[in-house]
DNA sequence: ACCTGAACACCGTTCAAGT
DNA sequence: ACCTGAACACCGTTCAAGT
C-alpha cells in the first residue's frame, strides 16, 4: 500500500530491552542537539554517541550507518506532522472549504512552527536521494486525509478534485518551506501565513463547479482551460 | 547593498590567465557531473578533481574549501535564474495583474525546468546554514523586481503591496520546489504549474482594493482583517 | 542482549616542490 | 601564475572482546 521504505535505512535491530530504548531515545535526542548546535556538516557519529553517552559501536547496533540515523529522524518527525494533519481534517468533514482551509493551513503552520528550530534543522539535515521515498510517502498520506475532507464539503464540488488537492498542499508545503527557507522574521512570516488563507481560498472559490447556472465566461473558465490542456 | 558573502565562501582567488579560466570552469562542469552521476554523499573533493582532469591541489587554489565550490555553484546558478525573472519582469510594466502573474510563473518555471536534473541535484547540494545568505539575496532581488511590477499593474492596486508580494513569491518558489521534491510525474506537474497561475491570479484578485464602490462585504475583506491582525 | 573502543579505509585540506 | 601529489588529521564503519 504505502511505499517500504528502502530496506538499508531500516534500522538494523528494535531496541528489546527497557535500556536499549533508552539508548535509541538519547541517541535520537543528541543528534537533534548536535544538529542544532554544530549543523549538519559537524554532525559526526562520533559527536553524536559522545553527547548521548554511549560508544559509537552502540550506535550503530541500531543504525547501519549515518544516513539511516538521519532517516529514522526525519521519519519520526513527518509521522508527527501527518498525524496532526489527519486529525485535523477528519475534524472538518462535511464543514465549509473557507473553514477546511483554515484547519489544513493551520494544522500544517502550527505543527511546523512549535519547534521551528528544529524544524529548520531537520530540512536541512535531509541529504541524498534517499528521503524521497519519506516524502513521497509523507505526502500520499496527506493527499489522502485532504482528498477525503474537501470531498466532503458542504459548499463546493471540483471537476478535477485530485489536481485541485495535490496543487493546494504544494502550494501549503512550499510556502511553509519558504517561509523557513528565506528565514523571514516571524511577523512577516505570520502575515504571509494569513495571506495563504486567503490564497487558497480564493483559489478553491475559482475552481469550484458553479451549484446552479452554468456561467461560461468569468473565473471558472480559467479552472477549465488548464484541465482541458492536460487531457 | 546586497548581503555580501561571507568571507570565508569567496573563491580564494580569481583566475587571470587564460588556462585558469578554463580550469575553473572544468572544476564547476565536473561538480555538476559527480552531483548527478553520485549524489551529493559520494562527491569528494578528489573524485571532482579527478573528473575536472586537475590535482586536488588545484581545486584548492581557487575554493577554499569544498563548501565554498558548492557555494559558487549555487551562485552561478541562482544569478541565472534572477536574470530571467528580472527580465520577465520588467517586460511586464503596465501589463494586467493576470499577464503578470502568467509571466512570472512561466519564467520561473521554465528557468527551473530547463535542466530539471540539475536543478534538483543543487536543491540538494545546498547543505550548511551558509546559503542562507545566498538564498536571501536571491530572494530580495527577486521581490525588487516583482514588487515594481505589480506597483505598475493597469488593473489592480494593493493596500499593502510588500505583503502581498512576497505572499507571492512564497508561494511561487515553495509550490515549484514542492514539485521537484515531490518528485511529480512531469504531467502531473504540468496540470500544478497551470493551476498555480489560476490560484496567483484569483489571490491577486480577492486582496486588490476595489476602484470605486466599496464592497464591505465579500471576499475583499477577508483581506482586511488579515493586514489588520498584524498592524 | 547489549555495550565497548582500537583498528582500517577513506576524505578534506595543506604545503614543499615543480613548470 | 599556475599546477602537482604525498602527507596529516579526522570521520565512517567494523569486529573481537567484554558484561
Amino acid at each position: 500500500m504505502a511505499t517500504v521504505p528502502p530496506a538499508h535505512l531500516t534500522p538494523r535491530k528494535r531496541p528489546r530491552q527497557a535500556r536499549a530504548t533508552v539508548t535509541v531515545d538519547a541517541i535520537f535526542e543528541a543528534t537533534i542537539q548536535v544538529l542544532l548546535a554544530d549543523g549538519p556538516n559537524r554532525l559526526t557519529t562520533t559527536r553524536v554517541a559522545q553527547r548521548a553517552g554511549v560508544s559509537v559501536g552502540t550506535m550503530y547496533q541500531y543504525f547501519p550507518h549515518k544516513q539511516a540515523l538521519l532517516y529514522a529522524l526525519n521519519e519520526r518527525y513527518l509521522e508527527i506532522v501527518a498525524e496532526k494533519v489527519e486529525r485535523a481534517c477528519e475534524a472538518q468533514h462535511g464543514a465549509s472549504i473557507g473553514q477546511m482551509v483554515d484547519a489544513l493551513v493551520g494544522a500544517y503552520w502550527e505543527a511546523k512552527t512549535v519547534r521551528s528550530d528544529v524544524t529548520r534543522a531537520l530540512y536541512r539535515s535531509a541529504v541524498e536521494l534517499d528521503t524521497e521515498s519519506l516524502i513521497e510517502a509523507f505526502g500520499r498520506r496527506v493527499d489522502a486525509a485532504t482528498a477525503a475532507m474537501l470531498a466532503s464539503a458542504a459548499d463546493a464540488d471540483f471537476a478535477d478534485p485530485s489536481v485541485v488537492n495535490t496543487t493546494l498542499l504544494t502550494a501549503i508545503f512550499g510556502a511553509v518551506r519558504s517561509v523557513f527557507e528565506r528565514n523571514l522574521p516571524s511577523a512577516l512570516g505570520g502575515e504571509v501565513r494569513g495571506q495563504l488563507v486567503v490564497m487558497c481560498r480564493s483559489y478553491l472559490e475559482a475552481v469550484k463547479k458553479e451549484p446552479e447556472r452554468a456561467a461560461p465566461g468569468g473565473p471558472a473558465t480559467a479552472n477549465r482551460t488548464v484541465i482541458d490542456d492536460a487531457g
